[in-house]
RNA sequence: GCCCCCAUCGUCUAGUGGCCUAGGACGCUGGCCUCUCACGCCGGAAACAGGGGUUCGAGUCCCCUUGGGGGCGCCA
């Protein structure tokens, strides 16, 4: 048999941090079961969906790297076949019309939880004869739920989960303007996609039973169900609109990387003994439902972030170029030549590894491209005192000499300098102000690298402005 | 209130009755490396919620308590 997964969002708004994670967990187990992987968009509630919401979770799954397989399918577009299963439901009389109004049943609701009774629909349409329907209401279909026994599901994540019969209620098929409901349509939708295996958030858990029973009316096979834990905030409440739960979208613009959450997503709430640095590919191979974990777990940005740093600093420096290109563009206002991109490209596994997040990375990186003369930060003009200023002359004199420009000639021409020096003075004392001078800041990769990658003539460049601006 | 689920360092977790004087990772912290900042390396503090059982033996099985979470809609 073949693995039929799907991951089916509601377009209320963004793809959160929890859809993401179902999303790919989902993936991985249809991929690793060479199955399918479906998208279904579950847009009944026509009032709250929305076309940016649908766009948003397409976008939020492309840039996560999550294919789905086919097209996406919309819920509200299969109206007409849900209701049909409802028909087959009243003719085999495992359904029946409701004639109950909103008011009466929250009037009903009331009273019993001012009697502290348990609230449940107490069925008086159940068995009642058709003819008794008042006029003018039209009624919802309910199912005919047993009322005795236990249903029984056998997850895959929480293991033997029962409950007693009594305890349900003859839930809502068909509202009472015909639209069907949610718990009606994920049955006769997951059933029709053939989706063998409901891996979904353990918020879901109780309406599995309901769903349970509703395949058995309409006697289809259960799939195998999966409910897996919820991811809260860092605090441990829920994960709120107010609380953290971001978009994907927010968490790319705070420059984390796809292959990053991917790999901290899959270890938040599912292990393979003592593995944390996992990829994708190897995710794919090793992913079980066995290994998801029960509890609910928080969300940590600092392993995020840790995490992060790993993915950039193995991150293809062409890839990464890419992704800081146009914040560059956008803080010069101006295009990055070829030569630039190059330039940059061999500046980047010096700047990678110093980086937690694609923005800093372009922070660090902005210098390189930065037009002459460099504005200085407070701490990179106080590197620039007298005392640097004659070293930094003596330098530049030297380094227009140079025949060639490469790092171990240039550092051993520093360290000469530094070491007949009367008295010696240490490394320090000239790499700073070279560092200032070369980036205006006080932090980069190391100083003679970054000569090498600016070239001569923009280091003497540097140098000069650097002298001039301290004469000035 | 009723129903369901969960419970190992601050956080994510390993652990499937003896290999556990409980392992790894992040974070924190001492040190090394060092032209800055990172990276890297070496070391440290840090947990089985509590109480009863079962067993020769329990973090691992059972029960209770406590604590968290979820669900109880003509929302999804």
């Amino acid at each position: 048999m073949t693995v039929v997964t799907r991951f089916a969002p509601s377009p209320t708004g963004f793809l959160h941090i929890g859809g993401a994670r179902t999303a790919l967990f989902n993936w991985l187990f249809a991929r690793h079961h060479g199955g399918q992987f479906l998208l279904r968009i579950e847009d009944t509630d026509r009032a709250r969906s929305t076309e940016d919401a649908v766009e948003a979770i397409y976008d939020g799954l492309k840039w996560l790297g999550l294919d789905w397989d086919g097209d996406a399918v919309s819920q509200f577009t299969r109206v007409d076949r849900h209701r049909e299963a409802v028909e087959t439901l009243l003719a085999s009389g495992k359904a029946y019309r409701c004639y109950c109004t909103p008011e009466e049943l929250s009037e009903m609701r009331e009273s019993a939880k001012a009697d502290g009774r348990p609230w449940r629909y107490d069925g008086i349409w159940r068995d009642r004869d058709p003819s008794e329907a008042p006029v003018g209401i039209n009624p919802v279909i309910r199912i005919k739920a047993p009322q005795d026994g236990e249903t029984i599901i056998r997850d895959k994540v929480q293991g033997t989960v029962r409950v007693a019969n009594d305890t349900l209620d003859d839930m809502v098929l068909l509202r009472s303007d015909g639209t069907p409901t949610y718990m009606l349509a994920v049955v006769v939708d997951d059933h029709d996609m053939g989706v063998t295996h409901v891996i979904r958030g353990d918020d879901h858990l109780t309406n599995a039973f309901r769903q349970y029973q509703l395949y058995v009316a309409l006697d289809w096979d259960v799939p195998e169900f999966a409910h897996i834990p919820l991811i809260h905030g860092p605090d441990g409440a829920k994960m709120s609109k107010r609380h953290g739960a971001l978009g994907v979208d927010a968490y790319r613009d705070q420059g984390y990387l796809p292959a990053a959450m991917r790999n901290y997503l899959l270890r938040l709430g599912w292990a393979h003994g003592d593995e944390e640095i996992i990829s994708t590919e190897q995710a794919i191979e090793w992913f079980d439902l066995d290994n998801v974990g029960r509890a609910a777990s928080r969300f940590d940005f600092a392993k995020l972030s840790n995490l992060n740093g790993h993915y950039l600093r193995s991150g293809d420096n062409e890839m990464l170029v890419a992704e800081i290109t146009p914040m560059l563009e956008e803080r010069r206002h101006e295009a990055l030549s070829e030569g630039e991109k190059s330039m940059l490209v061999r500046a980047m596994s010096g700047l990678k590894e110093r980086a937690k997040n694609v923005l800093e990375l372009a922070e660090s990186a902005y210098f390189y491209i930065a037009r002459r003369p460099l504005v200085f930060t407070d701490k990179a003009r106080s590197q620039l005192d007298n005392e640097a200023i004659v070293h930094l002359r003596t330098l530049v004199a030297a380094f227009g000499q140079m025949m060639t420009w490469e790092a171990d000639v240039l550092e051993a021409h520093v360290r000469t300098y530094v070491d007949e020096s009367d008295p010696p003075i240490k490394l320090g004392k000239v790499a700073q102000p070279l560092r200032a001078a070369l980036s205006g800041t006080t932090v980069s990769p190391p100083i003679f690298d970054v000569m090498v990658i600016l070239g001569q003539q923009e280091t003497l460049a540097r140098i000069n402005d650097a002298i001039s601006a301290a004469n000035s």
